[in-house]
DNA sequence: GGCAAAATTAAACAATCGTTTAATTTAAAC
DNA sequence: GTTTAAATTAAACGATTGTTTAATTTTGCC
């Protein structure tokens, strides 16, 4: 008689254990290749218990990305307190990459399964949060034209720069890396999220703000 | 007796077809989940012609990607012509989608399974052609800078931007389609190569002559 | 036409996959 | 302490995986 997961939020211990393990295995080998096995194992569990609690492998990357997804939704009243716009921009950003920082793993599967993958619900979550992030960005930019700071610029390229920019700064860790030496008491993560929100701040005013 | 490929870029007809059709395969699905069944099915040959062929799945991958990374590799002589470094930097912008295009699958594939499969042989030859590129948009860079026309900014944070700008446009085929109305006599991936290359060229003269 | 090499085939291989079963242990409730 | 449900286990399930085998057909050459 397995565990009934009515509500995907009400998780125990030992499946927050298992959910923890599986994505970072699906974010460090993909979906596909990575097995039940492979995650019963480095959770010490027995195989038989991911589909005792989950049900299946499937649904188990399903409750992953919907346990997870909202972490990424952009929140206006993180930077709408900002007047300026160069600031409320810079104050966005900031916002954006420290929800990305903020699971980094799951993002990566909802960026590989969510393209493989059309036809799942998941992907639609997927898409619906991409579509409310844009609507963000367009408003910081409106408010930035208003008050003759920017040049309008379209928020769905901006937000296609920015998502890009993102994901492969932090798939180029080993080339990153080779070409900067970064310092001995800074992790690389932190100095990836330094270095990323800096550059973001920096291209998007400089986009934003171009007369061409 | 299988035939033994000693020279890579010595593929017979029935090769290249069989070539093809698992790219596609393999950029759809990924490498995982494309069994060599379904590339044979779709290909109309025998399974076991895939490992008469190429030996092993493991061995059609690197093949089709030592195959065609070349085309990706910038080339200074395209665009070096032009003496004004906006000019200049146009036409390498230019030349740049033009590669990528040339190939969309096969780029789709090498970041997909580059970064999962960091061991291979193939991860290095990706990794050598990017140092490459960055090198190539450093002296476009500093040419525009020696011209005064540029201030210096960091080739591998652009080149950053430029790749991720390029993969997620490219991805997010079905969240583009649902913002913006295509013209009927253009086809989705030509719309997509005219207004990345407006975007790119947009967002590089906006960050090189930037005054911050 | 005969012959050797190459190409192609159907079938089987062992390994691994996600999942289910049925038995057993643990935990909670009374 | 007994009972009932939940948790956990080892084992097996059928399906699919990439690959190999051994037999057959096709091809090119003299």
């Amino acid at each position: 008689m397995p565990q009934i997961l009515n509500n995907p939020m009400e998780l125990s211990k030992k499946q927050l254990e298992i959910i923890a393990i599986a994505k970072t295995l699906f974010a460090q080998n993909g979906f596909d290749a990575t097995s039940v096995r492979d995650i019963a194992q480095r959770a010490k569990i027995n195989v038989a218990m991911i589909n005792y609690y989950f049900d299946s492998k499937e649904n188990l990357l399903e409750i992953i990305i919907k346990h997870g997804i909202e972490a990424y939704r952009l929140d206006a009243r993180k930077y709408n307190t900002e007047t300026d716009a160069l600031l409320r921009l810079e104050k966005m950003v900031e916002h954006y990459v420290e929800s990305k920082f903020s699971d980094l793993h799951l993002y990566q599967i909802l960026t590989n399964e969510a393209n493989a993958r059309k036809r799942d619900s998941y992907a639609v979550l997927f898409k619906e949060l991409r579509r409310h992030n844009i609507e963000r960005l367009r408003e910081v930019i409106e408010y930035g034209v208003e008050k003759g700071t920017f040049r309008f610029y379209d928020p769905l390229l901006l937000h296609t720069t920015m998502i890009g920019t993102f994901l492969n700064f932090k798939m180029n860790k080993s080339v990153i890396e080779e070409f900067i030496d970064i310092p001995k008491e800074m992790t690389f993560e932190r100095y990836l999220k330094v270095e990323l929100t800096k550059h973001l701040k920096y291209i998007l005013k400089a986009i934003l703000t171009y007369e061409h």
